[in-house]
RNA sequence: GGAGGGGUACCAAAGCGGUCAAAUGGGGCGGGCUGUAAACCCGUUGACUUCGGUCUUCGAAAGUUCGAAUCUUUCCCCCUCCA
């Protein structure tokens, strides 16, 4: 298996489980295919969580072959219960438009466009899923489906283990799902369902449906699960998740969560999340030493992918600005005040916490009292300051909290 | 259907009439050390505050009491065992 989209797959370790491995590389190094990852859309963005999907979609491009993005608005109005301890919060199909009109935009982003033969195909199974009739989908693709094998499945069993309650809604997601796959396979030539270790369970029931109505092949395929050298699960800190939208975290602090990777994770964060050539990787640890530059290529490389070149170098430059010398980085996160307010005064404590830098008063005075407050790099000692034009120095104001987290106040 | 046990903050878990905004551990946040890492050490962890206090919180509601997370009643939910 040399060169082939699946074997730097495997190089990168993007491959934890494959229908059919030898087949699907036999089929694929051969002709371009199609294959599809679905994205849940209970959200207005995706995070760091799907990030490895989106690669591997990128990946696929890389190779000739085309991607296909499911934004699932049909069954995000089900709710997929893997890996869930209860129903999710259902929502609106209103609420559900929106969330897929802002989550393309990621992938605007991040997949190329310009080649005509792998570009990606956008798809809403709302299209087809809202529109099938109960009677006609029972007789025709639920008679394909076992209750015995279906309890059998990690999704349910678990809910069911622990006692905990399975909608018939939510039971019925997996079916769904192998009704998408069934149904691109016939209208887009999709012969390949890549997922989450999580989704192996309803991938799998995708290929049996497809082989069992049409007697066709087709494949699935897993990534690992991504988590950190701490155990942690990716994406998901206690401070927020780790968006792919800029309007959710901006792109300097996308650029320092890559930059404060684990010392652990960073090899193998730069073959998930970078597109450089794995063996490139491999040289350039071997080569470099200082592990904090490691972690800067990491940064400035995964920062391009999705926002590119010009943002992750801005992203650097403000980052050395901010931490080495006494400088002030440009395109630190703003904060914007009026300018009446400042010819006002208006009090630190209030600017903070409106500005959601944090969440409330008392934590800003438990922040000065724990002296992780600064106004341009000054210690703040008085709960009460009042910020007034006099504050700024040449115009600049710099809020910081601890050491890595910066805000520069803009007048408006 | 019968018998017991339980629901406490982000999570786990103590408290079982006042000294409880609630022990302890984990997590989070800040500080120190360092390398914007890990480990370790220290502090902090409901909201508002004129820093005197004030307000809201121990599954929900009602009650007893000067006073309730703690006692009573009803309701909701969870767990274990027996049918």
């Amino acid at each position: 298996m040399k060169n082939t989209f699946l074997h730097e797959m495997q190089l990168r370790g993007y491959l934890n489980q494959c229908t059919d491995i030898a087949r699907l590389n036999e089929i694929s190094s051969k002709k371009s295919i199609s294959a599809y990852i679905g994205f849940d859309c209970t959200a207005s963005s995706l995070h760091v969580g799907s990030l490895v999907q989106i690669m591997i979609l990128k990946l696929m491009q890389k190779y000739g072959h085309r991607p296909i993005v499911l934004l699932g608005g049909g069954t995000t109005l089900i709710g997929d219960p893997s890996g869930k301890d209860t129903t999710r919060k259902i929502l609106n199909s209103k609420e559900i438009k929106n969330n897929i009109k802002s989550i393309k935009k990621i992938f605007d982003k991040i997949l190329d466009s310009s080649n005509k033969k792998t570009r990606p195909i956008f798809v809403d199974n709302s299209k087809w899923l809202t529109k099938l009739n109960l009677i006609d989908f029972l007789r025709n693709i639920g008679r394909h489906f076992t209750i015995n094998k279906m309890l059998t499945f990690d999704s349910v069993k678990l809910r069911l283990d622990r006692e905990q309650s399975l909608s018939y809604m939510e039971f019925n997601y997996m079916i769904l799902q192998a009704y998408d796959f069934y149904k691109l396979f016939l209208t887009q030539k999709c012969i390949l369902q890549i997922g989450g270790s999580d989704q192996w369970g309803n991938i799998i029931n995708g290929v049996e449906l497809i082989r069992r109505t049409i007697k066709k092949e087709s494949f699935g395929l897993t990534s690992p699960l991504i988590t950190l050298a701490s155990g942690a699960k990716m994406g998901k800190t206690e401070k927020g998740a780790i968006w792919l939208d800029e309007k959710l975290l901006s792109t300097y602090d996308y650029w320092q969560f890559w930059r404060n990777t684990d010392d652990r994770d960073v090899k193998r964060f730069l073959n998930f999340f970078t597109e450089i050539e794995h063996e490139e990787i491999n040289r350039i640890c071997e080569k470099e030493k200082n592990i904090n530059n490691l972690k800067i290529l990491l940064a400035n490389e995964a920062t391009k992918v999705l926002y590119g070149g010009e943002a992750a170098k801005k992203a650097e430059k403000t980052a050395r600005e901010t931490f080495s010398g006494s400088g002030i980085g440009k395109d630190l996160p703003e904060i914007k005040v009026k300018l009446s307010e400042i010819n006002k005064g208006i009090n630190l404590l209030d600017l903070i916490s409106k500005n959601k830098i944090l969440s409330s008063k008392g934590e800003v005075r438990r922040a000065i009292a724990n002296k992780g407050l600064k106004l341009n790099n000054v210690l703040v000692i008085d709960d009460k300051k009042i910020i007034k034009n006099s504050d700024f120095e040449k115009d600049i104001l710099k809020i910081s909290f601890g050491k890595k987290k910066h805000y520069l106040v803009k007048v408006i």
